[in-house]
RNA sequence: GGCGGCGUGGCCAAGUGGUAAGGCAAAGGUCUGCAAAACCUUGAUCACCGGUUCAAAUCCGGUCGCCGCCUCCA
């Protein structure tokens, strides 16, 4: 059984899905007037993470996540580009979906845009007016948060307590002061569409509203975003949706995660330390941001720098050298089939299979993942002590039992979106033996003037250590040295092992 | 003023009643031409005080410190 925090009671429950064996899940996109940070690209990773445990849980997950694309902050940022909104939103729409392309985020299942549901926004507010919970003032129209007595109960505030106006000037117009804005005259200039209150443009939370019950419906499973989003986005979301329905609850599960800092202070603007995803992925593999957010609980604080980075990066080569060690083994050996194990191989196989079952019971813990984590280390402990004695005294089951321990780190690093290219590669290496593309193979002897295609930087790379090795051989450490000096300065290690020499790319 | 969170070895981070997972760093050792990787060994009584309990990092009360939200924000 699966428990996840909940933050509108404020304790771990049971999932239960509205209907079995299907979760809908909304979380809250982003608002496309600039490249996404580190903060953003968190929540989205840790949602993508839950979602590749409930779909490995055997859930049919249908992801549902919008684009803002119209909002004050987009207008203002074609003002200062000189461009139009359209552009801007354009522009960032398509930057979000190469970040989240670059940070392995499966795309969601469906991303409903704010301006293709103005009709579905504007008939809710004419709703909520008609209901009592909404009124209309010269274009305008708020929300009236006395109309909904239970305003509050997902941030766990009430009226009284709020200092509205403490830091932001009040509309007088509005009835109390923490009433919000469902729809938005337009002013000259500005993007707007027709309504029964005059030309204008829809309020933020009032497009999460409409297209979540749009495409998932009352009382759907899991509402996700960033903890900022809960006072007052979603706490607004939840005063419309069960205002204008009638119905509670909006949502079943609300999930947040907790914030990313820099340097012990909150990202921000104004303080001018944001740090863009694509900034990060150009000298990080996506894997290692996904450790740096794997290796913290989702509703903890992470405070992000280099060094937290670095960590994060030393902690996701142990698992690669782990894999690839196995990998090593495999390929030395000839045996495949394994006879009957040893005493010590069937504890291992056994291991192996309580390594799931704690993995699951760390996951199915509200998304554990740190204590997932540490799960998959102790097996990567168990996997390299065993890789070196078979390597020193190889048995006839070695390599099926090493194997079976690699099928078991892969796969639950896989669950958490580690080392799903591997998966990749190995279906483009059989996409590549069923077609060795005739036309393809003509183009390149063309572009080379001759039939051959040139060797490819691996066999180069491959034929360096092969001399280097003859050197080696004969102890002539400098120029082994030098080639792999040479060699580093490029960008590839080598590593010397008893098995033989590995090289990656840094 | 209200609401919420946090304080675990040098750093990061799990653990919410039975005497502290894991990662990084450090030291010593094994292996090795060197380097790297890997393995072995070494370290915390859990901010502080008081209470409940046979038993608390874990529950209750208090103190101190840090932070977030109450405005747009993941």
């Amino acid at each position: 059984m699966i428990k996840v925090h909940n933050t509108l009671t404020g304790t771990k429950e049971n999932f239960t899905p509205r209907e079995e064996g299907k979760v809908g899940m909304y979380v809250c996109g982003p608002t496309v007037y600039n490249y996404i940070h580190v903060g953003n690209g968190r929540a989205y990773l840790v949602f993508d993470i839950i979602k590749r445990y409930l779909r490995y849980k055997g859930f049919k997950v249908t992801h549902v996540q919008n684009f803002t694309d119209v909002d004050d902050k987009i207008i203002n940022r074609a003002q200062e580009e000189n461009k139009t909104v359209a552009e801007i939103t354009r522009k960032y729409e398509q930057a979000f979906l190469d970040d989240m392309f670059a940070l392995n985020v499966l795309p969601p299942d469906i991303t409903p845009r704010a301006t293709e549901h103005i009709p579905q926004m504007i008939r809710m507010i004419e709703k909520l007016i008609e209901k009592g919970h909404a009124y209309q003032v010269d274009g305008n129209v708020f929300y009236s948060v006395r109309s909904f007595p239970e305003y509050g109960k997902l941030s766990k505030r009430n009226l009284e307590d709020m200092r509205a106006g403490e830091r932001v000037e009040v509309d007088e117009r509005k009835r109390d002061p923490m009433d919000f804005a469902l729809w938005k005259s337009a002013k000259p200039g500005e993007p707007a569409w027709d309504s029964p209150w005059g030309k204008g443009r829809p309020g933020w939370h009032i497009e999460c509203s409409a297209m979540s019950l749009e495409y998932l419906g009352m009382g759907f499973d899991i509402h996700g975003g960033g903890q900022d989003l809960i006072f007052p986005h979603h706490e607004n979301e939840i005063a419309q949706s069960e205002g204008y329905s009638g119905e509670s609850p909006f949502v079943r599960y609300w999930i947040h995660n907790g914030f990313v800092n820099i340097n012990e202070e909150k990202m921000s603007k104004s303080i001018g330390n944001i740090i863009l995803v694509r900034d990060i992925l150009e000298k990080y593999h996506p894997d290692v941001l996904r450790m740096l957010v794997l290796q913290t609980h989702y509703r903890n604080l992470i405070d992000f720098g280099v060094e937290a980075l670095e960590e994060a990066k030393k902690a996701y080569e142990r698992l690669e050298n782990c894999i690839f060690g196995v990998s090593e083994l495999l390929e030395k050996s000839t045996l495949k089939v394994a006879p009957a194990g040893t005493q010590r191989e069937m504890e291992l196989a056994e291991y192996y299979m309580e390594t799931e079952t704690r993995f699951e019971e760390a996951m199915d813990d509200d998304f554990n993942t740190p204590r997932a984590l540490g799960i998959i280390f102790e097996l990567v402990k168990e996997l390299n002590t065993y890789v070196s004695e078979q390597s020193a005294f190889p048995t006839p089951a070695g390599p099926a039992i090493a194997k079976l321990g690699q099928d078991t780190l892969v796969k639950l690093c896989q669950v958490l979106g580690l080392f799903t290219f591997l998966q990749e590669e190995e279906a483009s290496e059989l996409e590549e033996e069923q077609e060795p593309s005739e036309s393809g193979k003509i183009l390149q002897a063309i572009a080379h003037g001759h039939s051959r295609k040139l060797p490819s930087p691996e066999e180069l790379i491959d034929l360096l250590l092969d001399i280097r090795t003859k050197f080696r051989n004969r102890k002539d450490w400098e120029m082994a040295d030098y080639i792999r000096a040479r060699l580093e300065e490029m960008g590839v290690k080598i590593e010397d092992r008893r098995e033989g020499v590995r090289w990656k790319v840094e």
